[in-house]
DNA sequence: AAGAAAAATAAAAACGTTTTTATTTTGATG
DNA sequence: CATCAAAATAAAAACGTTTTTATTTTTCTT
């Protein structure tokens, strides 16, 4: 059952020229053949093809690395706010990176990955990552409105695909989450439960999304002919404890929401606690609608009504056109939005006395 | 303000031949000084660095990895469960990647992760990455009681640490929690608080820590003198729907527990919420006591006690004896094991009815 | 001051590829 | 069957390092 034990230093592994000495053709011969190029007969190709499979050759990638300037990496970087202790924070990252190596499976392509502490970090990370030819193709997220990443890579004409759009007219490929759309139908609906003073509990306002949401929260307004509650918009980190905070300070205002919109599942969490230790219940003294991407909201108590995105399908999305983009394909041509799924788990009317 | 453009196409970055052009050197003694070798007089030595600082030098990844064999990674198997749909899980893993990543800075090394869907799947990666060397060292979890991939590294020499200990006595380098302290003393607690049924909601079996903890809880009833509770252990993965099955499943059970002891936060989730749908309240009909490394159950209503461990300060150590470990450190010397700390949130006595 | 030893530097080879250029073999043409 | 073009293969160079070996320069000894 154990496994196969080789405790002898094994045979150093076999290499194009290995090959060239099995079957007697070049080196030259021997890598324009594993290329597929159509300049070796046929007949060798698969001759050689046999020998390589037989001996378990597997090119080595530091020799492809220097002699063809690529690193055969596609990076991602990995945000961790350096916030106050350690918050439940980025947690869904899991499943990006899940995505994005789903992705590259079976490619020559690995997925490193950056950790970057701010947006700052992420520029000099993405820089550095460029410049010193530390990877092939870059992914990344936390797009501000107007993101120096996106302005750089641009420019250097470097393969990369964000996960989320900036405010500029720029050609680039990215995947990203309607969130203008998922703010505005939550807002709707909240609205046409009756509600009146809706707060939104939003990232800050230099993130993309966060006007993405700002315009759709208006947008219901408008569409209702109501006067937007802006006063009740509050931006901060997406820490559990904003969460919370937000809920204790808004609730003391003179005219309190009776409804939040929140932003992502870890908020969402520290909104239900603040309103626990306040007292309210969800779906009597006040509605909740949040937006979730791993899938939580139904085990909060009570479960409460969500848009819900699986993450790990953007992920994917993400490796795929990086891929793509790596091979040249034009950024046009590689843009998805994503519209999450509504998952109503309450009336989100107050239990019904609002409408 | 914008970033400096250079829209033409930047020169070659600086490689070992321009410094020797510029100084006057040959490439060996180049190569020599910017390692710091002794051979090198002390005030060429300084030329040949203020050179390379002049120029902006940085040593090409790519060309050092072909002639040393070495390849610069430091891999990190990533374990996505790909459980029912997307749950809530790993999410504590980007603390991990926060940690060793921050160990990594400075120094040469890269973090690349590989993503990995189950034991198979974590043996295959890891032999795939000895074999073709994909990474100079290892850094893996999910311990199991008989960990393959630990026989493997060992076997080969392979530097790695792990996070978490097999059952086996072998010489390797490892972080990990004292589950079995852990287990113990919230188990302690709670029969000082008077309970007697209580459950512990535990992770498969194959896994170590799933033993330690049964270990820990088995003996907190040994020493108080009373029969292990050991009917109310439920053993699963660790997903949220699994903690709320548990719960429901147990409190069905001819003598239900009073108490639960619980493995992480998503579990603990399920377990409230399995707890809140059946209408008992935490800290009246049932106590419970969780495990806690991202510092989440503050919020969950009531906020419950918890044992606490940063898993960001794993990672970083995990990364330092990763380091130490490619030096070819004794990895005896490279071993740490934490005590997380209680954070006392509940009296977990059924709010002093039980003492 | 000659010679040897030590120190400093240079030259060359190597790591495993890909690519450009050169050579050989094959096939077609008249 | 001789010639030439096309096809197939081989040789050589290159990518940027490190390391081994060789050479030059300096320092020490007597």
């Amino acid at each position: 059952m154990a496994a196969h034990m080789h405790k002898t230093r094994r045979t150093p592994a076999p290499t194009i020229k290995t090959l060239a000495e099995i079957t007697g053709y070049s080196i030259a011969t021997i890598s324009k053949a594993l290329r597929d190029s159509p300049v070796v007969a046929p007949v060798t190709r698969d001759l050689i093809f046999k020998a390589a499979r037989e001996v378990g050759y597997q090119a080595n990638a530091r020799g492809m690395a220097l002699r063809t300037g690529k690193s055969f990496q596609a990076a991602v970087l990995m945000p961790v706010t350096a916030a106050r202790d350690y918050e439940w924070d980025g947690v869904e990252y899991t499943q990006v990176l899940s995505g994005v190596s789903q992705a590259l499976e079976g490619t020559d392509y690995r997925m490193s990955v950056h950790v970057i502490r701010d947006a700052a970090d992420g520029v000099e990370t993405a820089r550095r990552i460029v410049d010193q030819g530390l990877a092939d193709g870059l992914i990344f997220s936390g797009i501000l409105a107007d993101d120096p990443r996106i302005d750089l890579l641009v420019d250097q004409h470097f393969p990369f695909v964000s996960m989320g759009r900036c405010r500029k007219d720029l050609d680039y490929a990215h995947v990203d989450i309607d969130n203008e759309w998922a703010a505005h139908a939550a807002t709707a609906r909240l609205l046409a439960g009756g509600h009146r003073r809706i707060a939104l509990v939003n990232p800050e306002r230099r993130l993309s999304y966060a006007l993405d949401r700002l315009d759709g929260f208006a947008r219901a307004f408008r569409e209702a002919g109501i006067a937007a509650s802006v006063d009740l918009v509050v931006e901060g980190d997406l820490s559990t404890h904003f969460g919370r905070q937000s809920v204790i300070d808004l609730l003391q205002a003179a005219e309190p929401p009776t409804a939040f919109v929140c932003i992502n599942e870890s908020t969402t969490l520290g909104v239900l606690s603040g309103l626990g230790s306040l007292g309210r219940q969800v779906g009597v003294d006040v509605d909740v609608i949040a937006y979730d991407d791993i899938n939580v909201s139904a085990y909060f108590t009570p479960p409460i009504t969500t848009f819900y995105q699986p993450i790990e399908v953007l992920g994917r999305t993400l490796g795929q056109f990086l891929l793509k983009r790596m091979e040249g394909e034009d950024p046009k041509a590689l843009r998805q939005v994503f519209r999450p799924t509504l998952i109503e788990r309450q009336p989100d009317n107050l239990g019904g006395r609002l409408v």
